[in-house]
DNA sequence: GTAGGGTTAG
């Protein structure tokens, strides 16, 4: 043994046949390594010698035995102070040591003890590394990984198999799956744990196909499958929502008798959750007898991933009447269920419960406690945990992007995500598609352009997530052609593309192209949604398609078994309202099975106004404000409506009504990027062309949209290279578009891009709309140089 | 006397 002992230490790069016969002989070189702590003893003998200097070393024995309790038992504080007063002459001793640093998470102290215990001349053996790999694996640390594989070549423990797994589990982890298939490749023996860490492995690297094909490969070779094969494989199946996979091997776990372990069944419910079969999620959560958390986490889970959060809640209820507490993972997986239903007092509990368990600070829940507050509408609260959080990462400062761009609040997503650059972090897919609808929300075309940019520049892969977010930005900051071109070029859509794109050719106004895109996704099999049909029925009622908009409403149910909500009532009430048919919009009104909101009566409202029907304003106005108290904007039509009439008692009653509730008026605001300066204009501005100043209050020169655009007109050039609008002595002197700002209430924008930018707008009216032609027939589109324009809400 | 697995936010 001797000889081996020898041997082992000095061939440092064995050969071949060296390493078949240390393999062969597991046992033995185990045993050889077992015998390290004698070999070492001269460095106990050089501890005892220094024992003068050092005092308060304690006698081995003891001392490593409470090491190990410590470490076990979790106690790191007093390990680590163990540690540093013990003889630490042993490997076994820094191993134990790295293992509770691991074990805790702590990563990156785990490597530098290792790089420690080399500095002091400590060997590592094959114990070591399974735990220094783990620690690189944790802190995805590639290099340094890469640096103790060549040690572990170096000292020739690369044909350990305990090594080579978790060789394997760290270059799947870190994204290096052919290291891994390297690795396994050239292993002389494999074990069980070889083939799941392969089949894991392909699972961290999303290879979902890969992982079952090593199962199969795995019984081909005659290794039977353990809990743990069949847990990565359910893994692999919930990766692409694969739920026929997931039955296979639902059905493989029960013919190996694996149902009952508490670990397969949180998979599988997980699995099933994640493929959509929550029905057999729950049957098979309510056949286990003892759910222990993890189970209970996990259908709570599947609830909340399924849109069931009233099942989510009572299971949670259930949990505990089952006596089962639930942890910091059962939290996560709740809270999304109250952002699903705005229940805030919920979310609140869990927070409360939360500080309440001292659970806190804790990255994930907080992040959870982000995205919860956010989407119940408390940014401010959203915004209370994140800066009270101790650490962040990327993904929390998605949540906090999302909580501002959901609560409209889209200049502090737009500074949240610099910050976040300024904080050296790399925005990821996730980043982009939460911040994007900021830029589009405040019409930002060449901010959004270089986001755009960055994109590219970082190499973001494009999915349908990020996709679907751009098209959305381009469309709403007026740049079609770029919104259509990610659209085409997209490989995969997704109902959303369809939606956007749908959407984006309504609002500029190009009914037709909404319409046959429709025609175009059902014949590629898309199945249209709600969200569809509101898009569809957007584009009807903005370019005035009574008859379209009719079949469209009355086709879902009846070809996609989709009732009409309320929304879907509010666009047949726009599109009914443009053309004043006020009989059917009151009737349809009447039949509809839903309770008529504000915006049902609010697009009465704005009806009654273009056709100026003073009657009908009042009966919705009435009914409005019956409704809620954010109803400024109503209030103001219907004083403006009293006005055009002449009745201005009723006018002085509406505003002292106003008074009366506290009610201010809203400024509105637009703004107009022109020579790459934005330019403000609010509803009364200080910009009044003279000719302007004495006019009545509806007046282009109180219309802070007019105002904008006058200006945007003037500041830019034509294609001759000549102002699109000038004004001499105050006058403008083109009456054609002096005639369309003083018309027109709807605009439209986009913009040309390098060639020069353009505006669209449109006046008031069914027939009389810069429409769907435009595309077809250039000439008939204002078209005019103008960097950006958009109207805003301050 | 030490080593490989599952349930986690957007």
């Amino acid at each position: 043994m001797a000889t081996a002992v020898v041997s082992s230490r000095l061939h440092i790069e064995p050969n071949l046949s060296q390493r078949r016969m240390f393999i062969a002989k597991t046992q033995a070189s185990r045993k050889i390594q077992s015998h390290e702590p004698k070999i070492k003893h001269h460095y106990s003998k050089s501890n005892t010698i220094n024992r003068g200097q050092v005092p308060r070393v304690e006698s081995s024995v003891s001392s490593v035995s409470r090491l190990v309790s410590y470490v076990n038992s979790g106690c790191l504080e007093n390990a680590r102070h163990m540690f540093e007063t013990m003889n630490k002459a042993s490997t076994f001793v820094w191993n134990t040591m790295i293992r509770g640093l691991v074990d805790s998470g702590l990563f990156e102290e785990a490597i530098v003890l290792y790089c420690r215990m080399q500095f002091e001349g400590i060997k590592p053996d094959n114990f070591t590394f399974p735990f220094v790999i783990k620690a690189c694996t944790g802190w995805f640390g590639l290099e340094y990984g890469q640096s103790v594989h060549s040690t572990i070549i170096k000292l020739g423990f690369d044909v350990d198999i305990y090594i080579c797994n978790a060789l394997i589990v760290m270059y799947a982890k870190v994204g290096c799956i052919e290291d891994s298939e390297k690795i396994f490749g050239r292993m002389f023996v494999r074990d069980v744990v070889s083939w799941n860490s392969m089949i894991s492995g392909y699972v961290s690297a999303g290879d979902s196909s890969s992982s079952l094909l090593c199962l199969q490969r795995m019984h081909k070779f005659g290794v039977k499958p353990d809990k743990f094969s069949f847990i990565a494989a359910l893994g692999a199946c919930t990766l692409e929502g694969c739920l026929l996979s997931g039955k296979e091997i639902f059905c493989q776990v029960v013919r190996n008798g694996l149902e009952l372990d508490s670990m397969i069944q949180s998979s599988i419910i997980d699995m099933f959750g994640r493929c959509g079969d929550v029905d057999f999620a729950e049957r098979f959560c309510n056949r286990i007898s003892q759910k222990n958390v993890v189970v209970w986490n996990s259908m709570i889970g599947a609830y909340a991933l399924n849109d069931k959060p009233f099942k989510s809640f009572a299971c949670l209820e259930k949990m505990q009447e089952d006596d089962v507490a639930p942890d910091i993972i059962t939290l996560i997986n709740f809270l999304p269920s109250c952002s699903k239903v705005g229940a805030l007092l919920h979310g609140k509990t869990v927070h409360g419960y939360a500080i309440k368990m001292d659970f806190l600070s804790h990255l994930v829940l907080e992040t959870a406690l982000v995205d919860m507050y956010g989407k119940c509408g408390r940014v401010k609260w959203a915004e209370r945990v994140f800066f009270g959080m101790k650490q962040r990462n990327l993904v929390s400062w998605n949540s906090m992007i999302s909580a501002y761009v959901q609560n409209s609040n889209d200049r502090e997503a737009i500074k949240t995500f610099q910050d976040l650059l300024n904080d050296s972090y790399v925005p990821n897919e996730m980043t982009f598609a939460s911040v994007l609808p900021a830029y589009a929300e405040i019409a930002l075309p060449k901010e959004g352009k270089q986001v755009h940019g960055y994109i590219y520049k970082l190499g973001v892969p494009l999915g349908i997530f990020l996709s679907n977010a751009m098209i959305h930005m381009y469309a709403k900051c007026g740049d079609l052609e770029a919104a259509r071109k990610i659209f085409d070029s997209m490989l995969f859509k997704d109902v959303v593309s369809w939606n956007t794109i749908i959407m984006a050719y309504a609002i500029h106004g190009f009914g037709t192209h909404s319409s046959r895109l429709f025609s175009e996704m059902i014949n590629d099999g898309y199945q249209p949604n709600s969200s569809t049909f509101v898009s569809l029925l957007s584009a009807c009622s903005i370019s005035g398609f009574l008859n379209e908009g009719w079949q469209y409403f009355n086709s879902m149910k009846r070809d996609y078994g989709l009732d009409p909500a309320i929304e879907h009532y509010g666009c047949m009430l726009d599109l009914l309202g443009r053309f004043g048919s006020f009989d059917q919009a009151k009737r349809l009104i009447e039949e509809m099975p839903l309770e008529p909101t504000s915006r049902i009566w609010g697009s009465l409202l704005a009806a009654s106004r273009h056709h100026r029907n003073i009657e009908l304003a009042e009966v919705a106005a009435n009914h409005i404000f019956s409704l809620d108290n954010d109803n400024t904007g109503c209030y103001i039509l219907l004083s403006n409506m009293y006005a055009e009439f002449g009745r201005w008692d009723e006018v002085a009653r509406v505003r002292s009504l106003m008074k009366k509730q506290g009610i201010d008026k809203t400024t509105g605001c637009s703004i107009v990027e022109c020579n790459g300066e934005n330019l403000y204009f609010y509803g009364v501005s200080k910009f009044k062309p003279p000719d302007l100043i004495k006019t009545k209050g509806n007046s282009p020169a109180c219309h802070s949209v007019r105002l904008a655009i006058c200006l945007g007109l003037i500041g830019t050039k034509d294609d001759d290279g000549g102002s699109q609008l000038e004004f001499i002595n105050g006058r403008c002197i083109s009456d054609r578009i002096s005639s369309k700002i003083g018309k027109f209430d709807r605009f439209i924008h986009r913009s040309f891009g390098d060639s020069g930018p353009s505006i669209q707008f449109k006046s008031t009216g069914p027939n009389n709309m810069v429409g769907s032609d435009c595309r077809e027939n250039p000439r008939s589109r204002e078209s005019l140089n103008l960097r950006s324009c958009t109207d805003v809400t301050m």
